[in-house]
DNA sequence: ACTAAATGTTGATCTATGTCAACGTTTTTT
DNA sequence: AAAAAACGTTGACATAGATCAACATTTAGT
């Protein structure tokens, strides 16, 4: 149950199998249901979750009520509302499960603490801020001034997994188009 | 010279006088025109920079020869191509002095050295890769749904330096919007 | 397997904002 | 100080994509 987890410190440090272990052992696990939401707007959020299986979506709603899909993890990936873990501010989005899931959990406390006690922890927490920068970055700047077509060839190219797990409608308030014109420009690719 | 970098340090550690000056040993002050570019869209970049005085922009140019800001650094902040910095990888991207500017200096394998070498520097740099992370995050989400209105006064509220440093066109390319829109919103306020 | 609810598709409009061009103003360079 | 270049503003027009609505299809829960 913990594998996923080992091979993905394994796979970037040369931490010893028994400090992994230790590692490892401070994740819980945390089975969820379809659409069951993690972090609520206004909750503070103090956990990191690893994926073992299944996907968690980050997104918000405007005042209008409309959703604005974020973020989409997946298996071997951690994910937590960031800002908010970081800072300790309510969220101001939500987390949720739109597959049923397998987590592994870790409170902020022994996050930090994992951080603060194993140099290596701390490189694979470093990785984790420069990759979701890069990405973060990577999503800005391929949007700028791109049309509807243009992202989406971008996603195909970029997170192709993530048309294919998602449904229209969150992918098209991913990239910030109607489900319409989502609709419309597949048939021109 | 090195004052505001000092501050900079002290402020955010509890390391000594003399561990601060040994850490700001490390950077040289750079002297830059206007408009002078410090990386090239090709280049790979081995510089991090903190500002003394003056102002970074980081932008690239399109295929069809359109400029886009990305971002826009003032005193007392850092600032590299950051995910080039990271990979080693061609920055993909221009970063110029937009005015004439003080910079300090410091190469990649110094930082990376300081970052390993003091449990407090490494913090530091921990610290701008979660707020980089969180800059770039409000910016994403900021920005998902925002008619040109709603952006500039986004920009009013979370980055108000940044309309009265920069010109128009550049802050009109760092919103998404035309020149033409931001002229004409900005008389809606 | 059946029903209800959610999602996807498509056509007909509408609208925000881009583009282009002309002009005035400011800034930079020599 | 003059000339040149860059920038800002404004109007007329064009258009990508939003919205709305109707219908078809898929999915989820009992």
């Amino acid at each position: 149950m913990l594998q996923l987890l080992k091979n993905y410190i394994s796979k970037r440090t040369d931490l010893s199998q028994k400090d992994i272990e230790v590692i490892c052992n401070y994740f819980v696990s945390q089975k969820t249901s379809r659409n069951q939401v993690l972090i609520n707007y206004y909750d503070v959020c103090y956990q990191y979750f690893f994926i073992n299986k299944g996907c968690i979506r980050l997104y918000t709603i405007n005042k209008e009520g409309i959703e604005t899909s974020r973020y989409f993890a997946f298996e071997s990936m951690f994910c937590t509302a960031l800002p908010s873990f970081i800072d300790q501010k309510p969220a101001c989005e939500y987390l949720q499960t739109i597959e049923a899931s397998e987590l592994l959990v870790i409170s902020r406390d022994d996050f930090y603490k994992l951080v603060d006690r194993y140099p290596e922890f701390n490189n694979i927490y470093r990785e984790i801020l420069e990759l979701g920068f890069i990405t973060a970055q990577k999503r800005i700047y391929g949007f700028q001034g791109f049309d509807a077509l243009e992202k989406v060839q971008w996603l195909i190219k970029n997170q192709p997994n993530l048309l294919l797990r998602v449904s229209n409608k969150m992918a098209a308030s991913y990239l910030g188009i109607s489900p319409s014109t989502l609709s419309r420009v597949k048939k021109m690719l």
